[in-house]
DNA sequence: CCGTTGTGATAGCCATGAGTTATGAACGTC
DNA sequence: GACGTTCATAACTCATGGCTATCACAACGG
């Protein structure tokens, strides 16, 4: 494996023209260059490829044993250049799309169509990940883009445009006592304070930033939470719900997802909205991931 | 077509390692010459190859496309150094045998048998020469060895053996007068005196010395003689001289090629005899060609 | 908690490789 | 016999590929 590529290739040439001068110009170098190199090539493979007779130039038996064999790795490295160029064009049209939870809304719809319509090559991916990454799998790479929970934790790690603000709700078991003071309030809520007291759903402690979030330990002033579970999807919290382990915070949006059978779920007085982003890392300058985030601060124009 | 076999090589040890520092050391080169190279070709096919994660290396999409690619670049070249080890040695044992017109005396298969029984991968391969080639393809290259007729222009550029020694014939149609004196003679022969008036057949000027040999010029003390035709091979001989265009001196060894239908052959007085030899180039160091000589040398011991 | 080990990257050095221009030797052509 | 063509050679430049030494970082182990 011990040959450039290039001295096949002017092998070949020298092959073709029968002249090193015709050759040597055809490749855009210079004659004795060429002649060296052929001799190098010859001096590798303990060979004379070349019968060089003041004249003339034509291929001695060796020579010509090893032109078609030549002219295969030079084809197979273009095939092999040609496979990298497709790769490389794929993962440039490829964009990863991480998200947690479906961000519902018709978000996913209306972004793909503002993104394919500026760059019809680009092919939107969608990926789910696990809640536990706050970040939606930007931190690892494992994504171009993706749906966050503000606040991020690492904030200035990342770029990102809110595209919905809204309410936090409270899961609750249908039999719960809120759930009858909330039915009986003007506006169908519960105070935050109410559920000081209450076992709360935790997501694992790697989540970090975003598990004091979603306890509201910003609404709490220092007093820690009960921690009646630990829960890592939509799937497990509606269990872990119904099955009275504690109740949750969700955003409004998440609500279909937990909200069946014996949940429901009720908006909260008292603390933040919820606000989700659509987010890249920070010093990611590629097109699509741009155009992209682009996308989304014109729907969260509208939308928020 | 502008890469190293080489770095192909250290792309493939790499991917299947998945470590830079083991495969440096499978590859025998230092662990920074590898990172650099493998850099370079990266840099030189604007592509990320590696995913180098301080701990762990692992291929790229666009790496994992290049690597198949690449294996297959590296055994296309496998299969053509083999080509080329293969064409070597055939070449190394390959002996072009010239001759001008079969030697006959059963010279070749004796020469055979002595060259295979020290030497059993030679082929021996036999090529017809044009009678004005003197060398019999030994000047240009195209022969090996080669049975040629002494006296050789250019003496010193030659190695050679004398195979047989042999009386000079004249050929002659059969109702040439000379004819009926040779059967008169006692000896069956005719005077080189009697033949000095005829027209002869002679060798094409190229043919150079053989030429002057085949019209004995030595024996004609400066006189020019009669050019009755010009020949260069045993059929055109058998022609002119039934057509009666002149008469020819012939090799007692290829007399059976000119001789049939109204041409006969008599033995010449006063000429020196003919003497054939196997004849290699000066500086022929070959182990084939030394071979083939020394078995003549040894041939023309008990033949001469 | 800190030192050890193992990994890949970086820096600086040097021999060689691959290119250049200028020139030479052999041969055909006018 | 001067000229043009062709391949080989010489002398030089600069990039390449290799080395050693060292750094930065993560994982382990005491």
């Amino acid at each position: 494996m011990n040959v450039h590529g290039r001295d096949l290739y002017y092998f070949t040439s020298v092959a073709e023209e029968l002249s090193f001068t015709r050759a040597a110009e055809r490749l855009f170098v210079s004659q004795p260059a060429l002649s060296k190199q052929i001799r190098m090539l010859e001096k590798q493979l303990g060979v004379v490829l070349f019968e060089r007779d003041r004249r003339t130039v034509r291929l001695t038996a060796v020579g010509e044993a090893l032109l078609p064999h030549a002219r295969a790795v030079l084809a197979a490295w273009q095939a092999a250049e040609a496979a990298v160029e497709e790769a490389k064009t794929a993962e440039r049209c490829t964009l990863v799309i991480g998200m947690s939870t479906s961000p519902g809304r018709g978000l996913l719809p209306a972004l793909r169509a503002r993104l394919v319509s500026r760059h019809p090559e680009a092919q939107p991916v969608l990926r789910q990940v696990n809640w536990v990454d706050a970040s939606a799998g930007l931190a690892d790479g494992s994504s171009d883009v993706a749906f966050v929970w503000l606040p991020l934790p690492d904030d200035d790690r990342y770029q990102y445009a809110v595209v919905a603000r809204e309410p936090r709700l409270v899961a609750l078991p249908d039999g719960h006592p809120l759930a009858a003071r909330a039915a009986s309030d003007p506006e169908g809520k519960v105070d935050f304070t109410d559920l000081l007291e209450e076992p709360f759903l935790a997501l694992p402690p790697e989540a970090g930033p975003l598990r004091d979030y979603w306890l509201a330990l910003d609404a709490r002033d220092g007093r820690q939470p009960r921690i009646g579970g630990v829960v890592a999807s939509a799937e497990e919290t509606h269990e872990a719900v119904a099955s009275g382990q504690g109740v949750a915070l969700l955003a409004t949006g998440n609500a279909p997802l937990v909200v069946r059978d014996e949940v429901i779920a009720v908006p909260v007085r008292g603390i933040s909205p919820s606000q989700l982003a659509v987010a890249a890392c920070q010093d990611d300058k590629r097109t699509l991931v741009l155009a992209y985030l682009a996308a989304a601060r014109e729907v969260g124009a509208t939308t928020c």
